[in-house]
DNA sequence: GCCAACGTTGGC
DNA sequence: GCCAACGTTGGC
């Protein structure tokens, strides 16, 4: 059974732009540090999901594109880094923390902002509009994705 | 196991 | 830069 998925980026470190730039429009989506996130990813997402593309702490938040799931989760290769911002001496290889995805670029959409969300009835009881979440990961049901992707196909 | 202190997220 | 909300850490 496909899910669907908002994943938030912050359009400094990895737009949506980037993403279509990449190889095969795939990039390892990596430095999830957050448990919630992390369980989303490891248990719940399988290739072929559908992912909202979502840029977070910016000047206009909000979904910017579509993507899916390209990978099940495999250990994320930041967290052995010394080098890395996302370094965690408790990992290790034996017993890997983090986990990535590699996560596929659909198509770029026209910015439908936060403000825009939060005024659809049918993403009212959305995890990403919840007050005080935070999440980076966040699953969307079907109805919400299919809400979203009538917005976004105006 | 409790909880205060601290760190992070992220909209505004 | 501010600040609300949440997560994590560590002393006890």
């Amino acid at each position: 059974m496909k899910q669907y998925w908002l994943m938030k980026s912050e359009p400094t470190e990895v737009s949506i732009d980037d993403l279509m730039a990449a190889p095969g429009q795939t990039m390892p989506w990596f430095g999830v540090r957050n448990y919630q996130a992390r369980n989303f990813m490891r248990d719940g997402m399988r290739e072929g999901d559908g992912v909202l593309f979502y840029h977070s702490s910016c000047a206009q938040p909000g979904v910017v594109g579509v993507a899916e799931v390209a990978s099940t989760a495999y250990p994320d290769h930041s967290q052995f880094d010394k080098n890395s911002h996302y370094f965690d001496p408790k990992a290790t290889q034996e017993q890997p923390r983090w986990v990535s995805v590699d996560v596929r670029g659909l198509k770029r959409t026209a910015l439908l902002p936060l403000s825009e969300l939060r005024q659809m009835p049918a993403l009212e009881d959305m995890l990403l509009l919840k007050k005080g979440s935070r999440l980076s990961i966040a699953p969307v049901t079907p109805a919400q994705w299919k809400a979203i992707q009538a917005r976004l196909a105006d």
